[in-house]
RNA sequence: GCUCCUGUGGUGUAGUCCGGCUAAGCAUACUGCCCUCUCAAGGCAGUGAUCCCGGGUUCAAAUCCCGGCGGGAGCACCA
């Protein structure tokens, strides 16, 4: 070997080439785009699904979800399946299916089928049935206090020794004779697995809140790991995406469908997303919302689907970022900014450049000789024109006044280049002449005469330490030229200097990133 | 505590399965220049990582093995 390498590397390789030419054959290695390729998937197979609960708003967790589940399936040519797991009428709100139906078609996801896990309810029944007949579940009376802790200790309970009759019995009085919370059915794991999940897991517990679309029809309602587990495998799901908390709970989905003799998807999980300082669980954004200190789930400085959009941010952009951050278990508190940076990309060919001021400081042009000037919306794009009437009386942003001196000259922009003659609470200046000079600073300007008055919201991070933060949400005065009121709600702007913007109201904008 | 997952520049990732093609690619952030009647977008260049640490295997390790350490998650009749 150590002589093999004092030979020089290229007679190495004309050596090898004449010999042995199936090693040089270059393994596939080169750099991928996107997600990367998914294990056992066969083109036009691939069965993927997005199984939201309509338990609350959707946030950029579920765009993350969606956009891998969508990605998946079009990277395949198959399918996506839009599933609401909804199998805990506790938590569940027609208002919540429609929110996240919106937020979906919002980020222009697409799938070919949608669906309600509890219409499949009858079915799970008898997978359930199946489960207890063949001894694999038993129903267990015990106290939920007693279930715990024989789980923490290992230990089996009476009703875990029961008999096929009293099992069956109990499971027909979860229909009728139990109250809720005093039977459960549960999968006889092995109480002395390392896997606290495999320690006789619940399967189906009664629950009489009414179900926002089946109402009272049921009140047995299977939980999260034997609905998901049948519901993907009957959907015919080759894949299965969640997140990695799950992990711990592959055992179980695999047991249960092996178990029942039925198909069994993969399963990956990918790390949660979430942006420093702007949490998505419902424990912490439910009471900001409730005690006021955030506006509702639509504040721009939450990380909801529906701030986002109020915000500007733009579903390209979401779909970009998410994908930029790959497929990955490795624990992420994405950065912000790079989901501006991909926006700003996107929205700057659209946005309407206009002029803003804050602090506004007049500025007096004494020799003013323009009337009207007509200046372009945007400086690549044909975004249109618009007129502005000029009679010489302008504000200009305080920033810009403070660092003006007497004798300075400035120019207007677009308008024309002047002196400074005065300065103070009233700047004055002279026209000197209308040459575009690129040494001298150029200020953006609204004529005082029908300068709009409007709020800008900017939205700081919320959570500072995990403390809130009581300065998130900075509110700024400004003047904009009038064309502004021309614009519809929903336009991204871009002020000139300033940053971008999404107009909320006649007299509100959003400030969505620099 | 137990179990599982994870650890590449400031940040997010590619490469890790099948060790050499790249002493580490891309994006973002930052800096400078060009372009531009914007502090945006666009173009160019630059700063920045001994690939968590320590051993080992090998001619060769971010990549394989062993041992540490750091971070996260689960331990519900929630999903």
């Amino acid at each position: 070997m150590a002589e093999v390498n004092t030979i020089p590397l290229s007679t190495q390789k004309s050596e090898l080439e004449s010999n042995f030419p199936e090693l040089l054959v270059v393994k596939p290695k080169q750099d991928r785009t996107g997600l990367p390729p998914l294990e056992g998937a066969e083109q036009g197979k691939v069965v993927t699904r997005f199984p939201p609960e309509p338990n609350g708003y959707p946030h950029i967790g579920h765009a993350k979800a969606a956009i891998i589940d969508e990605e998946y399936a079009k990277m395949y040519g198959g399918k996506l399946i839009f599933r609401f797991d909804d199998t805990n009428p506790e938590n569940e709100r027609l208002e919540y299916y429609a929110a996240i139906k919106v937020g979906l078609d919002w980020l222009g996801i697409k799938y070919d089928q949608i669906k309600n896990t509890s219409d499949d309810i009858e079915l799970i029944y008898k997978k359930a049935e199946e489960f207890i007949q063949s001894g694999y579940a038993y129903v267990c009376t015990c106290s939920k206090e007693t279930i715990s802790k024989n789980r923490r200790e290992m230990t089996d309970c009476k009703c875990r020794a029961g008999d096929l009759s009293q099992n069956t019995k109990r499971w027909k009085d979860m229909f009728g004779k139990y109250k809720q919370g005093d039977a459960i059915v549960r999968y006889r794991g092995d109480m002395h697995s390392e896997n606290t999940v495999m320690r006789d897991p619940t399967l189906l517990r009664i629950i009489d809140e009414p179900h926002p679309i089946h109402k009272s029809k049921y009140r047995v309602w299977p939980n999260y790991d034997f609905a998901v587990a049948i519901e993907d495998s009957i959907d015919g799901i080759t894949h299965a995406f969640r997140t990695k908390e799950y992990e711990l709970r592959n055992d179980l989905y695999y047991e249960i469908l092996d178990k029942l003799k039925m198909r069994k998807p993969k399963v990956l999980e990918f790390a949660r997303l979430e942006f420093d300082g702007m949490p998505v669980s419902k424990r912490i954004l439910k009471p900001l919302v409730q005690e006021g200190k955030v506006s509702g789930y639509d504040d721009p400085r939450l990380p909801t689907l529906e701030a986002m959009r109020r915000r500007g941010i733009v579903p390209e952009a979401i779909r970009k970022f998410v994908l930029s951050l790959s497929f990955t278990k490795s624990d992420t508190l994405a950065p912000f900014d790079t989901l501006e940076s991909f926006n700003r990309k996107i929205i700057d060919s659209t946005s309407i450049r206009l002029f803003m001021v804050t602090d506004p400081v007049k500025l007096i042009v004494k020799n003013n000789n323009v009337e009207k000037i007509e200046i372009s919306n945007h400086p690549q794009k044909d975004m249109g024109k618009r007129n502005l009437q000029i009679d010489g009386s302008f504000y200009v942003s305080g920033d810009d006044a403070k660092s003006l001196k007497s004798g300075d000259e400035i120019r207007l922009l677009e308008l024309y280049n002047a002196r400074i003659t005065k300065t103070g609470s009233e700047i004055e200046a002279e026209i000197t002449d209308n040459k575009f000079k690129s040494e001298i600073p150029k200020i953006q300007w609204v004529p005082v005469r029908n300068a709009v008055k409007i709020e800008v919201l900017i939205p700081k991070i919320l959570f500072v330490n995990e403390q809130f933060n009581e300065n998130s949400l900075e509110i700024k005065q400004a003047l904009v030229e009038p064309y502004y009121l021309e614009l519809n709600v929903g336009a991204e702007i871009q002020f000139v200097r300033n940053g971008y913007c999404r107009k909320d109201s006649a007299n509100q904008v959003i400030y969505t990133h620099k």
